[in-house]
DNA sequence: CCTTTCACG
DNA sequence: CGTGCAAGG
């Protein structure tokens, strides 16, 4: 993972240009006028060289130790071809054990690495942030006062000069939505709460898996799927109430509107080859700093996880 | 596995031409004047033509669906190769769910069938026997008056012509030999009184993985395993007490005096590529019919799982 | 080491 | 379907 070793090799064909899943209509039946977002047609032109900008991607990688053994994917050969800035993960299943393990094997240059685990129970959630940029200040969890009560290593906050990036991992609501009222009334009110806190100092990023698909747009199957986790009303409203409404801006959306462009493909039914899939990765960025994004961005070519990753390039 | 499509197949070499573990020494300092056991140099010519005989195979398969998804492991071609009359498996780690799938890959001959499967914990334990010959009788577990109490799917008997076949898997003595008393005086002593009773109608042939290395010749490192399960004192006086005393006669043995044989081999330390194993499979018979053994013998060629198969000839 | 179940997604 | 755990051997 970010190897050292293979430092000098070159990005392998075979992993960088698969079959392009985008180009597959979202649904049998596409509704009104809604395009497949392609990264290849879609995404703008470089910025000048010279433009001072930070590229932070964000990949829920569905067991980090996994993902690292299979041959198809070098996080080496991402991090050559996007050359980012800052890499948040979401479930990475880890343990507290194996963290210093797989620090030795990031390649040189990402040298700040931020791992939360769960506590409660092993080898679930986990979040980390990597980046080659030194953090001004880290924080686990969303208790301002410091201590850490986020037993699920599900968020992490990484201070910089111009903002707070939150990398979440927002609480699955469960078959038959056990979780739900947990999800809305205990997470996201308190995401919501401990953002409008940082904004108080600087602007945010809040990043990773929000677990939502939040217009019909997000997901393949719309009706089918109203009293699914992640497409429920109840997270679908919690989603605008807490974030959109409270001056959080959907970069994807704003820059693709009508766009459908999703992250997530269920294992269970084959989703991928068939698109059949779910919005539910994003970056929400403040306000004041949403006209600074110059893309906001889906690779949905990179395999290895159910997740793709999705990035953001943001001027300074 | 023993599968109707590859019925055309021939033997593939890969798999019948191994590299040849017997070969190496069973000990860094062999003891006394002990060798190896090579089935390529110490089994009997093939009987003439037309003599009467029954072939019977007993293999420890270390959970039979993950055997069958393997590639390098064709059943077909080892009935092919080995031309037995009846398979008597165990571990099968079946559950009752799972057995009609299973019997559908049978192969065409092998049309007798008997599953006996855990029903105490899932996907553990579990014999079967597979037969080309229709047994007169089948019985599960040990209890002569037909209701089954063997909670582990660990027994089954199939009555012949002129035998009684008994395929177990012998509970093992467990970490800590938690479980060495229930072994002894539970399962040694009901089975030994099920055989005497088996006994006064017909002779018997125990067979399967009895859990238990029975001199020190049987296993790879006698010193060091004298608290090990399978090579405790106990269960080897047991195995004297309740089986060879009682007049059973372990074929192998009879066979070969003075050669090492293993039938397992711990996967923990690549205990088959040094050698380092165990005989807890065997072939145990009645007295009466010890004089028809043709040939006991070991496959330790034969992969797929951390036992090997071994094979009886019998004349009839 | 290797295969099972189980929880979770 | 696939990951990671735990028990069993």
């Amino acid at each position: 993972f970010l190897s050292k070793e293979e430092a000098s090799s070159t990005i392998s064909s075979e992993v960088l240009s698969q079959s392009e899943p985008w180009t597959v209509l979202a649904h049998k039946k596409p509704q009104k006028d809604w395009k497949a977002y392609n990264p290849k047609t879609m995404r703008p032109p470089s910025l000048p060289e010279g433009t001072k900008h930070v590229k932070v991607m964000t990949w829920n990688v569905n067991g980090l130790r996994a993902l690292l053994k299979l041959e198809s994917f070098s996080a080496l050969q991402l991090a050559q071809r996007e050359n980012f800035d800052v890499l948040c993960l979401q479930e990475t299943k880890l343990q507290m054990k194996d963290v210093e393990d797989i620090k030795k094997t990031l390649i040189d240059g990402y040298d700040h690495s931020f791992w939360s685990c769960s506590v409660s129970k092993l080898g679930y959630s986990g979040t980390a942030i990597i980046s080659r940029i030194k953090p001004l200040s880290v924080r686990y969890g969303t208790d301002l006062s410091g201590s850490d009560h986020d037993m699920e290593g599900r968020i992490v906050t990484a201070e910089f000069d111009s903002f707070y990036l939150i990398n979440t991992y927002v609480p699955n609501s469960g078959d038959g939505l056990k979780r739900l009222s947990y999800r809305i009334e205990e997470w996201d009110r308190t995401l919501s709460n401990y953002i409008k806190e940082l904004e108080k100092s600087k602007p945010v990023i809040l990043t990773g898996d929000l677990n939502c698909a939040h217009e019909e747009i997000d997901i393949f199957n719309p009706a089918g799927n109203k009293r699914s986790a992640g497409f429920t009303i109840e997270e679908r409203q919690s989603f605008g109430a807490n974030f959109l409404d409270k001056g959080l801006v959907d970069t994807f959306r704003k820059q693709h509107p009508g766009v459908i462009g999703y992250t997530y493909w269920g294992y269970r039914h084959g989703g991928r080859k068939t698109n059949k899939g779910w919005r539910l990765d994003y970056f929400l960025v403040s306000e004041s700093i949403a006209a600074n994004v110059h893309d906001s961005y889906i690779l949905p070519d990179i395999n290895g996880s159910d997740h793709c990753p999705i990035g953001l390039t943001l001027k300074l």
